[in-house]
DNA sequence: AAGTTTGTACAGTTTAAACTGTACGTATAA
DNA sequence: TTATACGTACAGTTTAAACTGTACAAACTT
């Protein structure tokens, strides 16, 4: 079955990566994440380099998008000029805060968004459409709105389980 | 403000159609649903290539991935030869239904790999790895399938409600 | 003070996804 | 039976995202 560790760690990287890809990360964000959580010690951006195959400015990148959601942490350590990352270990708890927060945050800016055009169509006053027309926007766009609300109830509450 | 209703009806497109790409739809199947949500008539691809400027093989493309996802209905009328194609409108019920049988498809299968994965890993008997690291990546493996676990139930839950 | 290392902005290249146009098989109309 | 319409497979093109390599500023080492 399998010749060697490295092997192994592969194969689970490929696998892993895929589910966390979910999560709305890259390809190589998510295999970054992956290679993080199994190797125990932190890296810099050059052992991720080589480890992946990916150039520094790549692993910049993908590191600090990382970070700012949350799922990998900076570590200083004393004498070392390089900076070091490893992975947050508590898997279900990091990835689904980061996406509900994504979910809630885009879910409420659309909503403003369509709440702008609702409001703006609410003071036409110039005839541009009949009536009936009118009320079918505005019907709409109440729809759509509460929809947006709806999400947003569904990922707040999952928040709180 | 807004001039006429073409006006308001794109950037309802454009703002709903954000929202909706975060269920995994490409902008141009986000676009497609939202302009066949508002426009209460059914379509035909011809119809969607003109509106949206798209070509007719784009259109049928995005339009089959909207109905696989239950998001769109063909509707038959006698004596037309072309396919018709309305939008679904219990907006939260279709998109929600269809986003959580998505994730626990996808969680589940990949859980399978790395329970695939395990499987061999248990059944090494040569000494490709110290007992540490065996032990070490068993461990690895039981949190990553005990992480889709926990995703599954989340969105298992997510049904119910 | 000078040299080196480090991470990242930036510009250009590559890759993958999305697209278009054509060809084709099937179904319908004439 | 023949012609036309229709949706989609397919091949090639375009676009957007991801990438690489270079340059640079800041920090550290010598």
């Amino acid at each position: 079955m399998f010749e060697n560790k490295t092997e192994i760690t592969n194969k689970i990287i490929v696998e892993f990566s895929k589910t966390i890809e979910m999560f709305d990360l890259t390809p190589a964000e998510a295999r970054l994440f992956t290679y993080l959580y199994l190797e125990e010690k932190p890296l810099t951006l050059d052992e991720m380099s080589e480890a992946l195959g990916k150039s520094k400015t790549a692993m910049s990148n993908s590191i600090r998008n990382l970070a700012n959601l949350n799922l990998v942490t900076r570590v200083w350590k004393r004498g070392v000029r390089k900076d070091l990352y490893k992975a947050n270990t508590q898997l279900f708890k990091i990835f689904v805060n980061s996406y509900i927060n994504k979910w809630i945050d885009a879910t409420n800016f659309q909503k403003m968004s369509l709440a702008e055009i609702h409001k703006n169509v609410k003071q036409i006053n110039k005839p541009i459409m009949s009536k009936e027309e009118l009320a079918t926007i505005n019907n709409y766009l109440e729809e759509l709105i509460e929809f947006h609300n709806e999400i947003e109830s569904l990922f707040t509450d999952m928040k709180q389980d």
